[in-house]
DNA sequence: ACAGAAGCGGAGGTGTGTTCTCCGTATCTG
DNA sequence: CAGATACGGAGAACACACCTCCGCTTCTGT
């Protein structure tokens, strides 16, 4: 344990960093640099690399936390005495995390990132969606063959969409997650679609956007 | 015009370039670098820019063809006398050529990518494609609010799961396809998903390709 | 079959971007 | 106040992509 209290101002900075780069991740990804971070904290790189040897450290330690609020919205999912409602108050709710957090989002695709604290909060989260995957599909609420791993490729189109579309509509996604649940559902009639399309301008605009990261 | 016809190995070696960057652009997309092109010909790089001045010339020469093939797709859509199976007839094809070249896909999503030819390409798909989705609204077999620019949005979604899952199960997309078009219909009920789901194994496999490119 | 034109190869220069170290200087702590 | 601790940030080390240059080779027309 290297645990011998560090100076009252060397902590400061650590702090520091830590905020900034929680609010990196949140607004430009994992794609950040160390040296990104320490400019953003104002503090020297030296400074940053003192504290965290990598990148991957600074993951793990800002990043397990968001993934159990994940787990925590699929709990309460599981509570709900509808599995329907359990299932999608539980995608919506986690998709908003990811909208909000691009680092989150990419966390659960990138299984290099991240160590131990990472590891084990995804490690916690499969099964718990796992449950209220099976769940919804014994009740027959959704179809017979929906099966746990189409949640995450919904995250995964979804998170296309949202970054394709951050400039033009950050909430087009949503009509994109209605027409998805809508092809998930078993029967019923479609509701009205929550957002309107991109008109051609805006796609266009989305599009110069998209390419340039 | 530069036409003063090329020496005759200078022409050969020309042909050679363009193989090479066509097979490059269809098997890991335009990210490819001139240098690349010309180790796959077998000639040396100096040679490859004498040629092309940039790869924006080499996308110019090959994607527009391919385009073209879209646009023939989405015409032969149009004349199918079910407005449904038009739409899906299209949507399905086209998903195919770009499922089997990723530089296809690539361009499409890539506004700065190309040249006039490639622009001219693409600008004579759009109205095509727009009269498509037209004819299947009015017919009342999509959803009422369907719009033209949810089809490209739905190959943005699914060219996702093709990277994704490209060497865990090549195929999936079509489970997230039957999905996403389910959700466009009109009433009815669903049909059975084409492909199944990735079970823990595939998906981790697939994920840990995914994100080293 | 030869001379001049055309073309070739690929080592290496330039530019950009990330990661990380080093050490002279500043700041804390007891 | 002395010693320990920490700071800043220039720049070294590396990794790529892009592109040029020029000594040598190969074609072409007469």
């Amino acid at each position: 344990m290297t645990n011998k209290t560090l100076r009252r101002d060397a902590e400061l900075n650590r702090q520091r960093l830590l905020e900034a780069a929680a609010e990196l991740f949140r607004t430009r990804g994992l794609e950040i640099t160390l040296d990104d971070v320490a400019e953003h904290a104002g503090v020297g790189v030296g400074t940053a690399y003192r504290r965290f040897a990598n990148k991957d450290e600074l993951i793990d330690a800002l990043l397990e936390s968001r993934i159990d609020a994940m787990v925590a919205m699929a709990e309460r999912g599981l509570e709900d005495p509808d599995p329907w409602d359990g299932l999608v108050g539980y995608i919506v709710g986690a998709l908003e995390l990811q909208v909000r957090d691009r680092g989150l989002k990419e966390v659960l695709f990138a299984p290099g990132r991240g160590r131990k604290r990472v590891a084990g909060a995804k490690s916690r989260l499969a099964p718990v969606v796992s449950r209220l995957a099976a769940r919804a599909r014994e009740a027959g609420v959704v179809r017979q063959d929906f099966d746990t791993s189409d949640i995450p490729m919904i995250y995964l189109m979804l998170g296309t969409v949202v970054d394709f579309s951050r400039d033009a509509e950050p909430e087009l996604y949503q009509r994109y997650l209605a027409i998805l649940l809508e092809g998930i559902r078993a029967g019923g009639q479609p509701p009205e679609l929550p957002v309107p399309a991109l008109d051609i301008a805006r796609f266009q605009e989305a599009m110069a956007a998209y390419k340039s990261r």
